[in-house]
DNA sequence: GTAGATTGTGGAAGATTTTGCAAGATTTTT
DNA sequence: AAAAATCTTGCAAAATCTTCCACAATCTAC
């Protein structure tokens, strides 16, 4: 085995595992301890990976899974159940305008085959979308808000301002029959102006949002066409909510897997 | 059986398997280690392959700078001095606007020390920084260009037209006497008014792009304060560009890894 | 057709690189 | 602060590369 192949070995290796020991290493790529240490070496100045006391771990997560997405295990079988059951909703060629967080991510990754046309200020979905040549996807200008990956600022609202889309895919950190609210103010502005830009206007809660109200209000009922939930929603709440005129989608949990 | 025939059979033999050792080829196409050897020298002079010690690997495919993969193989060493090199021309708290492109990202890995603010158009870099509370990153709006993770189109050079930032970090496709040249027309256009935008301007070319012209001119040399290469770039060309007052920064390759 | 020149092939000797190991230095843990 | 683990450095063995040479095949000229 060549020292080039082996390199790229240990790189596919700490793929998928993210860290792996010297040790480890080198029962993988069947080599010493001591090229493996060589050849760690040279992939680190290379810039593929960093070095740490015993082992070594990836510089750069794959960027398809990006910070919360991979991790974020809460109520990730009924988020996935919601992707898929919003997604079922968008008609072919429509436009979409698709908010941060997680159960929006999660229907970005349902919606590759429906639509050409979607607008995020969401960098997670945006690399979602970033190898796909069969989408445009328009990012919003923005600063990056930490850890959530989200364009927030001026620039965002200033770009939601200026456009227009027959769909918004929203989320927020809670839902009564005051209205939907939400727990970051930098975020409000941003929704605020994309629920303006969207004729429809669609929210995904899982079922822990119910009921609850978030730091800061949002918006209204008034300005929600429909809501996705999974199937652990609360029915009198759900009940009170088509009352008012807003159609309620309870996706169910027995989906096919992605 | 031909040398051209011979030589051929290594190449789809390559192409099959990525890597192979100089006694697999042998056996492949049935001749002496001897011959194979020199058929690599042949092969690898004419670009097809690259030789490494114990066999040769495929060379990738010829769209360097545009096809954006973090894990790109083309030049990484020297990418990664040139990045580090490029990094330390900048002052803390400058305002940074940093293009797409391979290069620029490896001088993304390493300019977090300085704690600037940083703007940028390339959604690699900003997934760099997203995890970060230290810096301060805009991304500028656009249309994601496909496999590259550029962000394109009116609302990117909009974003760059209406800013001031001290320092533009650049790269491009080919430099020579006449100026700096690249390939695609949508990125040439926020280029300019990247250029425009910022104070200083600082150009990173890894040694194969020098003397070389790309498709589209983009800039002439009056542009350019200073041009951060590895040292294997060809000093006569170098020495000229000095003479034009441009700075030079040769990156050496054995800086020590952060 | 044959002698001589040219090119391609296989192999061997010496130079270079890579590998694995061990001793001493450094870092992390207890 | 001692103990364990890990890292760096230097070195010898193995593998690999380069260079050179002899031989075979092909080509050229007469």
């Amino acid at each position: 085995m060549t020292a080039e192949e082996r390199q790229k070995r240990i790189e596919l290796f700490l793929q998928k595992a993210e860290f792996a020991s010297l040790e480890e290493l080198a029962r993988e790529v069947n080599a010493s301890i001591s090229t493996v240490r060589r050849d760690l070496t040279a992939l680190e100045a290379a810039g593929t990976l960093k070095r740490t006391h015993g082992g070594a771990r990836l510089v750069a997560p794959a960027s398809d899974e990006f910070l919360f997405s991979a991790r974020d295990t809460q109520q990730r079988v009924e988020k996935e159940a919601i992707g898929r059951a919003c997604a079922a909703l968008i008609q072919p060629n429509q436009s979409v305008i698709m908010d941060a967080g997680t159960t929006v991510y999660h229907v970005a990754r349902h919606i590759e085959d429906k639509t050409p046309h979607i607008v995020t200020n969401s960098l997670p979905v945006a690399n979602l979308f970033a190898g796909s040549h069969r989408l445009e996807v328009v990012v919003s200008g923005g600063v990056i808000y930490p850890r959530l990956g989200v364009l927030v600022g001026p620039l965002a609202v200033e770009a939601f301002t200026k456009m227009h889309a027959d769909v918004a895919i929203m989320s927020g950190g809670g839902l009564d029959l005051d209205g939907i609210s939400n727990s970051h103010g930098l975020l409000i502005d941003i929704q605020r102006a994309m629920i303006k830009a969207a004729q429809k206007v669609i929210f995904c809660f899982d079922h822990t949002k119910f009921g609850r109200k978030s730091v800061l209000p949002l918006c209204s009922l008034d300005c929600v066409d429909t809501i996705v939930t999974d199937s652990a929603a609360p029915t009198e709440l759900v009940e009170q909510l088509r009352a008012k005129g807003i159609e309620v989608v309870v996706a169910p949990l027995n989906g096919s897997p992605s």
